[in-house]
DNA sequence: CTTGAAAAATGGAGGGT
DNA sequence: ACCCTCCATTTTTCAAG
């Protein structure tokens, strides 16, 4: 495929910020007929320009208030250690996200949590049964300002 | 409202991994008809446990393959620096994310650039000209492991 | 890209447990 | 309070031009 054109990157401007618009009112916006439309996003969905369609959960109401970036240093940076250690964290349920980093530290966690004490119980029992772990470093969130979770094209 | 019951909790981990997931099919996978589930969505949507639903862009496609965490340390520390700041970083289209965060650093971007240049030319030119800004420190992502975007509940 | 029509989903009325 | 079965309306989807 080539590359979308300017009427691909607004539709995948205004499906990024709300994907509740139907076809006929994104028509309107690009000031198009539906049926080009509906053809220009099945494409951009079968290229892959578009991953899926979720909904955003509010963490805060179901009393998941706290936000956490975790650091990580494993004991051993040898590939199978490396491997291990993102299946064991994937199943971890308060992991939201999870990058291999450069720097200081190897990984970087997202963490969500409803509380302190449950970040510390999360830290000891959780991560503390990840036996490739070397040591961890917090970094608490007071303020999320923004989180627009797509990149503005 | 009164909290969530395990059926709405299950609507919302299934809206929060695909939500073109239809009220009937939904329906099927919690046992229920299509009109109980219907309500239920629009109750968890207008008591403000869906904030709203979003088309996940895949920036790779696009170019923009290089996923960079800023730390960001202010000159001072006063409400009225820390506003402007906010107001400043939110206009910069690469910085998806935006965190005040305790620790060494004040505030914690999540910035996505096409390549290392441009991140160059994102520190040097845009960052550089946010006058609050005291020095900055940036951790590059070499692999995203899992973003799920939900808590998985 | 447009028109137009079939298929499917939404959203709501009315009734039952 | 919660659920069900129908049905009108809207939206999606896919032809043919």
């Amino acid at each position: 495929m080539e590359g979308p054109d300017e009427t691909d990157l607004q539709l995948l401007r205004l499906l990024g910020a709300d994907s509740n618009l139907t076809i006929k009112e994104l028509a309107g916006r690009v000031n198009l007929s539906p049926s080009p439309v509906f053809e220009r996003v099945k494409r951009l969905e079968a290229n892959g320009y578009i991953k899926k369609y979720i909904a955003l959960i509010n963490a805060e109401k179901l009393n998941y208030g706290l936000i956490v970036f975790c650091n990580i240093r494993l004991k051993q940076h040898d590939k199978s250690i490396g491997h291990q250690f993102v299946t064991d964290i994937l199943h971890l349920a308060e992991v939201v996200e999870c990058y291999n980093i450069s720097g200081d530290y190897d990984f970087l966690l997202k963490v969500y949590a409803k509380d302190m004490k449950h970040y510390q119980d999360f830290v000891f029992n959780k991560l503390g049964s990840v036996k490739s772990i070397g040591s961890t470093h917090s970094t608490f969130v007071m303020c999320e300002n923004k989180n627009s979770y797509n990149i503005n094209i």
